[in-house]
RNA sequence: GGGGAUAUGGCAGAGUGGACAAAUGCAUCAGACUGUAAAUCUGACCGCGCAAGCGUACGGUGGUUCGAAUCCAUCUAUCCCCA
């Protein structure tokens, strides 16, 4: 494997980068890793706290691919373990923690969702129950010795907490500190993480010298916004685009952004092609290219292409998807309300079917229909359209 | 170990015997407007019913009462204070 020159890759490396802790310290590692043609350890660790990564991961999977590229040596840390614990990192409250199977069953879709950023040459999958199973009481309460309390309260949410009169667990004191093990025993050299996980990450380089390991760099990147564009992406807020999400479902995601946010998204999603976005005058156009380039990612571009055809159709021109499958239903003796009911699949409870219908949300090959007792008489098929996103075809028998 | 406080709709938070399916804000949904959006305005926002209405609901259970989110008892959970 022939690496860049060390200056080369420290350039490289910083693209995009909110903060590197210390910078010096990286330039070195690269060095010695040049001259002794060894690759650095890179450490990323992901809570499996949910099924889904989404974009805001993808930032971190980005990162990891270009040290990959660069030649090094990803160390994927799921942590299994940890995440019985859950990680307090600008949490106000405790959180819940998840039960053994719903840990295993999160961890298990990881894998296909990272190697959809990362190639598969050069990584490696660490579990990090392997080696906090059988961790005695000895082993913890030595290493716990390594960090104090007041240190630890210091933390912003801590902090914020403490003061607050919120509950700490120390379960919650734990996960530093567990965090920070995790680099002792990968012997990393670098761990990529967000912003909010300095305190975490800086910890490691603390407990790794006192193992009396050559200490981590922490390479820290931008926080992604969620959909609503205020709070951070996480799937527990419901403002995520998951990596798994459909073609159609990412592009009217990302289509529901306001444009402020788009901006955001092609600044740290797509710092390459800046230039490109910025030649775009319409912010409309500006947003579907976005789109699109986000499902090429997951997707393919024959289905990003798809993608924005189908919303075109929907949105723009008002046609219907092409693509729907066809419900068949017998009218005869039936309310409007029963009909549309059959035709959504049961998605909506009668109560707000018939508000959207009162609404006016419901239109029928370009009409509106707004009568909860009748029995339209439109010509087979129909094209139901009911509020904004969704759209059923209908064959009446 | 002792004492105190709180528990309301997705969230926050009023209500403290009837007028309460429960103020208000946020979130959400729809309509208008538009460039997908955002902003703005309007409306909706537990279920069933065209509707009058009915059923469930204010942590759980049991009571008092013609009537309880509201009072009492008890259980559970959470928080605070003292030790």
């Amino acid at each position: 494997m022939e690496f860049l020159s060390p200056k080369k890759q420290f350039e490289i490396i910083l693209e995009n980068v909110t903060d590197v802790v210390p910078e010096s310290e990286l330039l070195s590692k690269l060095n010695s890793s040049f001259e002794k043609k060894v690759p650095l350890k890179i450490k990323a660790g992901f809570d499996p706290t949910s099924s889904d990564l989404h974009l805001g991961h993808s930032l971190l999977l980005k990162k990891l691919k270009v040290f990959q590229d660069l030649g090094h040596e990803i160390l994927f840390l799921i942590g299994d373990f940890t995440a019985m614990i859950g990680d307090p990192t600008g949490r106000d409250k405790t959180r819940k923690p998840l039960s053994v199977e719903e840990i295993e069953v999160n961890a298990a879709t990881y894998k296909d969702q990272m190697f959809k950023v990362l190639s598969k040459e050069n990584v490696k999958i660490y579990y990090n129950s392997k080696w906090f199973n059988d961790f005695d009481l000895k082993d913890l309460i030595k290493l716990s010795s390594l960090e104090n309390v007041a240190r630890l309260l210091e933390r912003d949410d801590f902090k914020k907490r403490y003061k607050g009169g919120e509950p700490i667990t120390v379960t919650e004191f734990l996960y530093p500190i567990l965090q920070a093990y995790d680099s002792v025993v990968l012997g990393s050299d670098i761990e990529l993480g967000g912003t909010d996980q300095r305190f975490n990450i800086l910890l490691g380089r603390q407990i790794q010298k006192a193992f009396d390991l050559s200490e981590q760099v922490g390479v820290f990147l931008p926080i992604l916004e969620g959909l609503d564009g205020k709070k951070k992406m996480s799937k527990s807020l419901a403002n995520y685009v998951g990596l798994n999400d459909s073609y159609d479902e990412i592009f009217g995601k990302i289509m529901s952004i306001s444009d402020e946010l788009m901006e955001r998204y092609i600044e740290l999603l797509f710092t390459k092609d800046i230039e490109d976005f910025n030649k775009i005058e319409s912010p409309l156009e500006k947003k579907k290219v976005l789109a699109e380039k986000i499902v090429l990612e997951y997707h393919s571009s024959e289905l990003s292409k798809m993608a924005r055809n189908n919303f075109e159709n929907k949105f723009s021109k008002k046609d219907f998807p092409s693509d729907l499958d066809e419900i068949e239903i017998r009218i005869e003796g039936k309310k409007f309300l029963d009909i549309i009911e059959q035709a959504s699949g049961m998605a909506f409870s009668r109560s707000e079917l018939k508000r959207l219908i009162k609404d006016g949300a419901v239109e029928i090959n370009g009409q509106k229909f707004n009568s909860l007792e009748i029995t339209p008489s439109f010509k087979s098929p129909w094209e139901i359209k009911l509020g904004k996103r969704n759209f059923y075809k209908v064959k009446i028998l």
